[in-house]
DNA sequence: TAGATGTTCCGCCATT
DNA sequence: CTAATGGCGGAACATC
């Protein structure tokens, strides 16, 4: 499963978000919108999401709502990958439901992965699966998790650790970024790419997707490439091919092709008209520049290239949104 | 608006 | 044997 562009699974990939009483429900909700949402063109191949909690049934989650998970603990027996979510409770040092310690020993016994977004970095640790190995959490935890369990080498300022078969996110919306990475792994970037997409997950992620974010997972090569978006970053206002930019990142132009769209999971030129049109938004906003001039400053040569683009990604005229967003300042 | 010209990018495949 | 590489052709696309 780690690298399944070569062929697709003969199976569904089974996925079980495993929650308990005090849950929090936001990281509940956030794997199950990156793996339970059905894409219409993968169909099948895609993956087979349960809600797993001890006996089932409706559990207290944190902001004062329920949640009803559909399946009981017996349903994490089949997962390829657990989803292990925490509560504030077992951060603050209450002990984690002992059938929930038994179904995560169980699971990576028989190897599935572990995924534990914010606090359930505790279940883990409480466990004993994070023992010598990097993790993380959400900040305002990480120097407790670090002095109650002092095996665990704990990663503090990273937006999550993919430490092979056990990985840890920090808080919030980290969480997202490591299911979208574990996608990624599984169906490649391009698929992660639509399914951030599908959530209006902004592409605002500064640098570009292989930026961002230590990925240590990230294959010999990938940092040529992500060097190489970087500085075409500090350079978008001169004319970029991609010849120029494989040559920069010391590889022929077909394999640079393939190597940018693993990373990334678009073409360099559709990567490229991204970052321009969104290097240009601020210059509209905050300056005066002339349409014109704000293009040819983020590598539009032509007014026609630049309205066309910025239309495409933006829905408006570059002067539209000038306009409405000078609106916008005055209230 | 149509057309000439250049670029991109992907399948194919021999090579490493 | 597998995996990655990079050259080639050509369709699709962008540009002026």
């Amino acid at each position: 499963m780690r690298h399944p562009q070569r062929e697709p699974a003969a199976r569904r990939h089974h996925v079980t978000v495993l929650a308990f009483d005090g849950a929090a429900g936001f990281e509940v909700a956030v794997a199950t919108e990156v793996f339970g949402q059905p894409i219409p063109q993968l169909g099948d191949d895609w993956y087979a999401l349960d809600v797993a909690a001890p006996g089932g049934g409706p559990l207290r989650a944190v902001p004062g709502y329920a949640i009803l998970a559909g399946a009981g603990l017996e349903a994490a027996r089949r997962a390829d990958t657990l989803v292990v979510t925490g509560s504030p409770a077992v951060a603050a040092g209450a002990e984690p439901p002992a059938a929930v310690l038994d179904a995560v020993h169980d699971a990576a016994a028989r190897g599935a992965r572990l995924v534990a977004m914010c606090t359930g970095a505790f279940v883990l640790a409480r466990a004993g699966l994070l023992d010598g190995l990097p993790a993380t959490t959400h900040w305002r935890f990480a120097a407790e998790l670090a002095a109650r369990f002092p095996r665990v080498d704990v990663q503090q300022d990273v937006l999550y650790v993919d430490a092979g078969p056990v990985l840890t996110s920090a808080g919030g919306a980290a969480g997202l970024d490591l299911c979208l990475h574990v996608v990624r792994q599984d169906f490649g970037a391009a698929t992660a790419n639509a399914v951030a997409r599908g959530l209006v997950l902004g592409p605002h992620r500064h640098g570009g997707f292989a930026q961002r974010a230590e990925a240590p997972v990230a294959r010999p090569g990938d940092d040529r490439v992500a060097e190489t978006m970087q500085w075409a970053l500090a350079h978008l206002d001169r004319p970029l091919t991609v010849s120029e930019l494989a040559g920069h990142a010391c590889m022929s132009p077909r394999t640079f092709l393939r190597r940018f769209r693993a990373a990334a999971g678009t073409s360099p030129s559709e990567w490229l008209l991204e970052q321009r049109v969104q290097a240009s938004l601020p210059l509209l906003e905050r300056s005066d520049l002339p349409v014109e001039t704000v293009g040819l400053r983020v590598g539009f040569p032509t007014p026609a290239s630049f309205r066309k683009h910025f239309r495409r990604t933006v829905g408006r005229s570059p002067l539209q949104h000038r306009r409405s967003v000078a609106r916008a300042a005055t209230f």
